[in-house]
DNA sequence: CCCTTGACTATCT
DNA sequence: GAGATAGCCAAGG
């Protein structure tokens, strides 16, 4: 396999993810030293045969970047679920505490 | 070569 | 806050 610079250095942010951590596309270009590469990321995931943590890798607003209800979506929420982060319709949240911030402002209504 | 596409983002309405 | 628009960059037709 055809392997560049490039892809080790998305390759080995990306398996640097913390378990139960996020990061966007764009941090992990930047992370890799690439800022505006946030669009090749996935394809460097894609082209890895090693076992990379791909579903910790998610858009800037925090949603699953594939359509929601597609065989992909499904199996990175199913993964993410795993490693016990909560995914409120395609958003990820990666705390309990942004969870309960999130669920604040859902319910903020009923606070006065 | 020119044009389109995509697991993206930032900005403007 | 959601939808449209414009940058972004590499790969494939």
């Amino acid at each position: 396999m055809k392997m560049t610079e490039f892809d080790q250095a998305i390759w080995r942010v990306v398996a640097a993810i913390p378990v139960g951590c996020v990061m966007s596309y764009g941090e992990v270009a930047r992370a890799a030293g690439f800022p505006r590469h946030a669009r090749m990321v996935s394809r460097a995931m894609s082209r890895s045969d090693k076992p990379l943590p791909w579903h910790r890798v998610l858009r800037q607003d925090r949603r699953i970047a594939f359509p929601s209800g597609s065989e992909a979506f499904r199996r990175q929420k199913a993964l993410l679920q795993k490693e016990g982060l909560r995914v409120i319709s395609g958003k990820v949240c990666q705390s309990e505490q942004t969870a309960k911030a999130y669920l604040d402002k859902l319910l903020w209504q009923g606070e006065t």
